[in-house]
DNA sequence: CGCATACTGAGCCATGCGGCTAACTTAGCG
DNA sequence: CGCTAAGTTAGCCGCATGGCTCAGTATGCG
């Protein structure tokens, strides 16, 4: 277990920005160009550019040049790191909730974890 | 639908560190004060603070000073809100598959999205 | 009371982020 | 060939982040 993370810095920072947020989920419904992508936004093109560039190193999204186009799709396969952290997240919070009920209900001490 | 969002900046910047999340992971098994939670860590109590800070501007811990002592303790909810996104993403994306699939299996053009 | 413990606040510093403009490169089109 | 469209590179700027130290504050124990 906990063979996910490496990149998970890196995902996470990446997806902490509406932004990318916003281009991630675009991608969701196809493959786009940098253009197209950008379209929607105010900023500048080089700003966006750096958006890109964010998502592409964190493995969210891949691109390739065609021509004088880049294209963008996504890799969803870089959000299974984020499901797989937040699955064993979960499952630690659960057996400790699992732990803490049977210790409601048998009125046994099982709840100490501080080692002194 | 899309009604998570909200603090979902803030959350995947604070999951973004992995000092954060080590202190989620721990979280995990239980409450823990301030200085427990630090001592795994090199660094000096006031740097270790911020992150603190920033779990629970974040939504991911609350916090609660009883005596000398500040007690951290998981806020699960707030993880609720990446795992919403992630679904609503997956939705999408999945939604997008399947018209390609029908596509692929039907030969009939069905994958344009650009409303030009 | 006095002292150690557990934070807390203020403020410094280097780095990184997210925006910008200006100038350049390549590709496609006529 | 020459022009336009689509990126791309370089570099500037202000602000946030994440580390640090040093000097408080306040609680609990003897």
């Amino acid at each position: 277990m906990a063979q996910y993370a490496e990149r998970l810095d890196e995902v996470f920072h990446a997806l902490s920005d509406p932004t990318r947020r916003a281009v991630v989920r675009r991608l969701g419904t196809g493959p786009a160009s940098v253009g197209e992508l950008a379209e929607p936004f105010e900023m500048a093109l080089t700003s966006f550019l750096k958006h890109i560039r964010v998502l592409e190193t964190s493995g969210c999204i891949r691109t390739v040049k065609r021509g004088r186009v880049r294209e963008c799709v996504l890799e969803p396969h870089a959000f299974a790191a984020v499901d797989g952290w937040l699955a064993e997240e979960r499952a630690v919070w659960e057996s400790r909730t699992d732990r803490l009920e049977r210790f409601v209900l048998s009125g046994t001490d099982d709840e100490r974890e501080d080692g002194s």
